[in-house]
DNA sequence: ACACGGAAGTAACGCGCGTTATTAAAGCGC
DNA sequence: GCGCTTTAATAACGCGCGTTACTTCCGTGT
């Protein structure tokens, strides 16, 4: 059927078959506004596309059209869960355009985020996502300026870039909130490294719905875990082996690995989970959070929905739109389980 | 710089700013061989597309030379570990051919596994891998056949497409063999599904290993612990509530989340691990095996050498060499923790 | 009879590039 | 000086498609 040597079915070849012109096929493929195409002749078209078996060549459309289709992806890792959302939640809200997403990993390595870089903008991505692992500062090579752009999960450092983020406070008010509300007036907080964009938020939250249930913060029940479960195991050692009536009857860690460590801790010294000490995670890794016993209740990191929201931004600034927020927060779902 | 309306720098912005011709911008940017460009010449293009920043058009260039550059990754979810590694291995391996990877998540519905199909096939690309979670029997839609395709995890069911699997005989094997080699003679086998590949070669890898060390496998000490934490906690608490000297030292599970199930009733006995009991897992879902305490002796899957694999078949399938081996299998590393 | 307007369809150009065939210039032996 | 080969570079075509401008045909009104 095909008469051009790589042996593909064109439009050319449709058109023939149909007793029409390309132009006319082109046509109707394209719904063309403004061009009244008889239901005879599309018929005839229509059946020729289909015995023919053709498919449109995306890539000539896109050159033809000026108009690639294609988003950009980079992360740093692709492996772990957190990435997958990502691009789960991007891949699915793309598709409603009739776009697809092209992703690269740059595995932290700078000269492979380049190189990443510079083959999407060879593919004429009309937009670029750059999603990190965990919350923090960025600055991209200047490449990334050529194109639309944006954040997900981190902050351009030079403040110029519009970014998506996790809504930590809220996070962290929520998680306090769903512990004071079970009764518990002396919560820990085992946090991660104090210094980084989520600790200080999660913090902040924390804060904030003690003092709305008329609490004052006790600093001392705050202790960084840095991010391990051995670190949170001990820094739970600490909170738990204080004389009962001072000792915390509720933990707040700064993520799930570390809910692991506390959870060693508690089941050590005999305690019960929720009974005794109830615990509250963070990142809902599926993994851990749903296989630990009891299930652990925490807070997800909303990764498929930053995915969506940066979609719709890209679109919006690939149509030329402008942003009505530069910097957005997207919240973090509780998950009720079992450990409150 | 650039005189076309999209105003993006084209080979022939380059070529009038060197005094050449756009054929001579070409050839030096191909490296053409048998087409000597003198070294002057060649400086003053090179210099012109620094000066100009010009990019080349990837989609008109595979258009031009009815070769895209693409292979096509579809996945069932790319969320959870597995696919991520899949991707990373397939990507690294990719970039080395100058290729990009067009990826697509069918969520395990068939017609969102369709529609990446047919967008995969508008995309020209020239090979394909589908990759599964599980390994199990998957059965393509016949569009397919239209283009080289490579099975991960999975194999044909109509037994046509080549395959590449992990080796779960010699991953069971090594798993027991490395608890004999500690000293164990009785060990419990707590299975997946017992229907399932990964459960019947795991199986067989353990009972040869028996075999081989002069034991005679006890059936009663293999228990399916059906996938689940749950699960395995019941099938291990069966295990170790046997009389003394009747009761199994060691435990091989089906997979990390098995694992934790089985750590927790060796945990509520008082038993210590590696001491009393020892604990192998298998997956390597370092969420889990890297963090529970002790940490988890286990089988990694290998995904990303896979996925390497993988492109590695494609890209013969493509250049249009006969594959060596149809089904091909890949051996799981152990990996050594703590827990034996 | 004529002009006119809409319907149906097409020829032709260009998107940015790879590639082949061809030209123009330069070197070389006699 | 002439013919011949090598070097350097280009004109021109086509990849598969979107799009604009144009043609042809037919019915209608006067």
């Amino acid at each position: 059927m095909a008469t051009n040597k790589s042996q593909r079915v064109t439009m050319s070849d449709v058109a023939r078959h149909a007793g029409v012109s390309r132009t006319t096929v082109s046509f109707v493929l394209n719904d063309k506004p403004g061009v009244a195409i008889p239901d005879e002749t599309r018929r005839r078209i229509l059946e020729a596309i289909d015995e023919l078996g053709y498919r449109p060549n995306a890539g000539a459309r896109a050159l033809a059209a000026n108009r690639s289709g294609w988003f950009g992806l980079i992360t740093e890792i692709v492996t772990g869960p957190f990435a997958g959302e990502v691009i789960t939640g991007a891949q699915s809200r793309a598709w409603g355009d009739r776009r697809f997403l092209l992703i690269a990993a740059s595995e932290g390595d700078p000269a492979q985020e380049a190189a990443a870089l510079d083959q999407m903008l060879e593919h004429r991505v009309e937009g670029l996502l750059y999603a990190t692992t965990w919350h923090r500062a960025v600055s991209l090579p200047k490449a990334a300026r050529e194109v639309p752009t944006v954040l997900v999960n981190c902050y351009d450092a030079q403040g110029e870039l519009p970014c998506i983020l996790p809504d930590e406070v809220s996070g962290g008010y929520k998680a306090a909130r769903r512990l004071l509300d079970a009764g518990h007036t002396r919560i820990g907080l085992i946090n991660l490294d104090p210094a980084i964009p989520a600790a200080i938020g999660r913090r902040e939250g924390y804060e904030r719905a003690l003092r709305e249930a008329g609490i004052t913060p006790d600093p001392s029940l705050v202790i960084p875990g840095w991010a391990t479960a051995d670190g949170a195991y001990t820094a739970a050692c600490e909170l738990l082996d204080r004389p009962a009536g001072d000792r915390p009857t509720a933990l707040f860690c700064g993520n799930d690995r570390m809910a692991m460590g506390a959870y060693d801790a508690i089941k050590e010294r005999g305690l019960r989970i929720p009974h005794d000490v109830a615990v509250v995670g963070f990142d809902n890794q599926e993994l851990i959070a749903a296989y630990l016993r009891p299930k652990l209740t925490t807070l997800a990191l909303p990764f498929e929905a930053m995915g969506t929201k940066g979609v719709d931004m890209l679109a919006a600034l690939a149509a030329g739109q402008p942003l009505d927020t530069h910097r957005v927060t997207v919240d973090c779902p509780l998950l009720e389980r079992s450990s409150v």
